[in-house]
DNA sequence: CTGAAAGCGCTAACAA
DNA sequence: TTGTTAGCGCTTTCAG
């Protein structure tokens, strides 16, 4: 409901009528000095600038989306802010295009597609002339009308696959398996996991899968698997129960940083020794995870590329209409001080 | 005169008219159906609804802004989202705003009061209905521009102040007054400070004058400051500096937890015992400082709180012509391990 | 290079 | 309860 009781008359700044009174012109020309002053007589186009100023005219930009059908805004849609990731990818993207004078319209869906779905058309509605989303996997309904508006869209932190749409982003099964692999070198083979809830998030079930399959192609399974929210609270009650449980393994791969650090906190409190008796490796290269001591190893989320290339590919689009194409970043294995190999 | 009819861009969907004509109604009732169902005859309500779906309409939101004056808008304009304080900020606003069918746009600053002005105006153009900005300073052109189109905004992060609109917030005077009076009373003397950068940053400013103040009160003065960026590698950087020049303090009042947490590593790269040879403060009560040992002690900055609240205000005021009020959050201080008594 | 005029899609008075 | 009719402020043909 729109629960407005009063008109709101707010008059926000003189329109180009004013200003074309004033200055002796049309408004045709007022626009024009707006966005093509080049082909305005210098003289003409002084004129009406000056007027502009005494009136402290500014455009009404919402009227300029409805007459040019562009609102120079994009959208993105991302699970949370709360995830230094997102924040920081989000932060190159606006970084990016308030340099093109474009704004950006954040909205957060808090892992749920169904959220992301509505969010989605909530921005579409309120015009948009780009979409930024994370992940690949997208509610058929979101997808329908991205489809029929065909708005410019890119998904973030996933690669791109057939059906699915383009990505800016890095491989996180491949990233999963270089951890692996990591590990594996070590002399690991009692390897765990504490990964982040998949369901409706493909990123971390591509960390999950990647990194259960990776195992089984070296004939091991996972010795242990949770899924919790990225929480170090949750992170230390998960590890304090797999200590209970005595299901301990040598290794345990976390689904991101904030997980690794609540386990090596939780160690900690437990004096089990990191990397000596447990080795850990978590994701993101959180700002944190050189400095802790040990630090942590982890996987080098490309956060503020994608941002910015993301950024980049959706003005290309929108003003040379050039195609977007996807583009697949490396996210590399910062090897680090809390992997070592297995006691004993 | 009818131009040709070859249309420029493709519709997003069908049109109020499209769904008008089908339905037999007039556009003024579709628009109703959207508005106001109430006072609609169920009946027809029902038919306009059924059209609307089978022909994929959903309204055009710019025109909808252009027509009502009202954008469903709220922007937000902060120094940067890398900082976690706005991160969760902004995150809690925009859950506010998401449950009220508000969208959220976003801009960054990166801590420069000339760059704040623009976006402020460049949000201003692009049509919001509420605003909210980060500290209580800002440029002149802006507040004219807000005072001159009358557009309800808040600051946060900080206190009202005559003159300076209304605040949702809490004082970093007085919580960095509370900072010292704890260091005083474990018998501190010698007490240093790592300031944020307090040019275009009140907030920094105040924790900085708070700080020096309540020392003077006790007729103590800084025993050192530095002002360096929020980044755990300049805060390490400048206790380095304070460690080489020999002027270390037996306490130190950090600007953030970013850089107190910079510090207490860079401490303990150095085997200086925290607290036993440092005392160490933060503010913002970072997510990580309970969980590090030693845990931070640190302001509590109820940065979710700010986030709702600012929402709630300004859906007040558009929704039920509320005048905005201004709130004082507490920001108390949660002592834990990284503050004890000078060794004597 | 400039002006006239037709809308963009919707809401809001005012009638009916 | 519904329809009619003006616009909202701007861009964009088309003519000149």
């Amino acid at each position: 409901m729109r629960g407005s009781k009063r008109p709101l008359k707010q008059r926000r700044s003189p329109s180009q009528v004013d200003i074309a009174r004033e200055a002796q012109v049309s408004t045709a020309t007022v626009s024009r000095v707006l966005n093509t002053p080049h082909i305005v007589r210098p003289e003409v186009r002084e004129r009406v600038v000056k007027v502009m100023d005494r009136l402290g005219y500014f455009p009404h930009g919402v009227a300029r989306a409805l007459a040019s059908n562009r609102s120079r805004t994009i959208g993105v849609v991302v699970p949370t802010l709360d995830n230094d990731i997102f924040a920081r990818g989000i932060n190159a993207l606006m970084g990016r295009l308030r340099d093109s004078a474009y704004t950006l319209v954040v909205a957060s869906s808090e892992y749920s597609l169904d959220a992301e779905a509505v969010l989605i058309r909530r921005l579409l509605e309120r015009g948009i002339d780009g979409l930024v989303l994370v992940g690949r996997e997208h509610r058929p309904e979101a997808l329908n009308l991205l489809r029929r508006t065909e708005l410019p869209y890119v998904n973030c932190y996933t690669t791109a696959r057939e059906g699915y749409g383009h990505a800016i982003g890095f491989c996180n099964l491949t990233a999963a398996a270089s951890v692996v692999d990591h590990l594996l070198a070590l002399g690991h083979t009692r390897v765990g996991m504490l990964a982040a809830i998949t369901e409706d998030n493909d990123r971390a079930a591509e960390r999950f899968a990647g990194t259960r399959d990776r195992l089984r192609e070296n004939g091991l399974e996972l010795a242990t698997k949770r899924e919790i929210r990225y929480s170090i609270d949750d992170a230390r009650a998960a590890f304090r129960e797999i200590l209970a449980g005595g299901e301990r393994p040598t290794a345990l791969v976390c689904g991101n940083d904030v997980i690794a650090m609540g386990v090596l906190f939780e160690a900690g409190a437990h004096g089990i020794r990191v990397p000596e008796e447990l080795s850990l490796v978590g994701f993101d290269n959180h700002p944190m995870t050189p400095h802790l001591r040990p630090s942590i190893t982890t996987i080098d989320v490309p956060a503020k590329q994608m941002g910015v290339l993301a950024a980049e590919a959706l003005l290309k689009s929108l003003n040379d209409g050039e195609p977007i194409r996807s583009v697949l970043l490396d996210a590399p294995l910062l090897v680090r001080e809390t992997t070592a190999p297995p006691a004993s």
